[in-house]
DNA sequence: TAATTTAACTTAACACTGTTAATTTTATCA
DNA sequence: TGATAAAATTAACAGTGTTAAGTTAAATTA
């Protein structure tokens, strides 16, 4: 009776194989420039047989995209062990998210700029990944706080606020890449340091 | 000989009736969702009308967002009158420029997430609007450094860092409506008064 | 093994897209 | 009025996401 163990995997392997044809032509040619056709094309299917495995184009993109919160999830635990120092795991894990958006900035691009567009209504619903991610901040952010290292802010506000600053030189660096930015790793460290700076007990 | 005077305004007439159609359905649709002929229809001319006065549909992109930036130029420039406090008037300007970015949340992503995506190169050149945007933000970071509130910080790098804490939370809010954001208003004064704070001699 | 049922996939069609070249209409000047 | 220049239009190209209907292939049953 092993027929359907078979057949769900190779429906689960034909799914796999038409996301990543999804995430690399979204990367290379930008959401909307790709077509159901070109990714049918890619995969050598038809252009019709992506429905029976995605309800639409917005569908597939939000899957791209969990995927890339799930790898985003993942480098950022990967941190978690080494750094007693809360306030030194907070500064190297806002690093490590700039880091990760720079190395694949259309995924992040993706998944905190278009997908949101799509998907409105769904940002962050419970128990989706993107939660997991801000679970993760604002438990660094907590440690601070109850270790005293950081004077009596609000949480919430905080984390809020140092996700902001985090993405938005993540966003300014990978879009206006001609602008004429003092270097690189001197900006991003400048803007966690003087956010971390401005919480400091 | 007033006949060609009349000519170039009617011309220029009819560039501003395109521009102004392309901003509103850019707006309220999407730009990828506006089509060159919904703004021929909103107008009443064809489709190809639009091209006698616009080189392409990025470049109408283009100018809508060269008059949100003068937009917001004015905007800024209009507080400059009061507060002696250079602190205190960096503080505003922060304000401010979010404010704006949320009063008109689209016109906002059109200029610094949608435009640098079409206009790669162009980002912010000289003698731009963008640029006298930005020489605004770095008088406004001078003045605190000049006259120490602010300790002995690289003037570029703490206007680019600036200017990403602001730019950020102005685009999570736009896009993460539905997240679960403690009060707005807080928000922003947490993401602005910590990066000052943090910058402080 | 042959017929039937089910699952997987494809073809054809709809009303659209940005943009170009060729053409027609409208306005100006001699 | 007739020629010239400017402005606006029509027709066409190769493409878009998605649906409904039709076809092929595989699995199950008799």
């Amino acid at each position: 009776m092993g027929v359907k163990e078979r057949r769900t995997r190779e429906k689960e392997q034909l799914r796999r194989q038409i996301l990543s044809a999804a995430r690399e032509l979204f990367v290379n040619e930008g959401y909307e420039s790709v077509s159901m056709r070109k990714i049918a094309n890619k995969i050598e299917y038809s252009p019709t047989t992506i429905y029976l495995y995605f309800e639409d184009k917005a569908d597939l993109l939000d899957s791209v995209c969990k995927e890339t919160l799930l790898d985003l999830l993942n480098t950022l635990e990967r941190l978690k062990e080494d750094t007693s120092d809360p306030v030194e795991a907070l500064r190297k894990s806002g690093k490590a998210y700039v880091e990760f958006g720079l190395k694949y900035p259309q995924d992040y691009k993706l998944t905190f700029v278009i997908r949101p567009q799509f998907q409105k209504g769904l940002g962050l619903q419970q128990g989706s990944v993107g939660e997991k991610v801000f679970d993760y901040l604002r438990a660094m952010v907590s440690e601070c706080i109850r270790q005293k290292a950081f004077r009596q802010v609000d949480l919430e506000t905080t984390g809020q606020a140092l996700w902001s600053a985090v993405h938005g030189v993540t966003l300014l660096l990978i879009d206006f890449s001609d602008f004429p930015w003092t270097e690189k790793d001197k900006l991003i460290d400048m803007v966690i340091d003087t956010m971390i700076d401005g919480l400091k007990a």
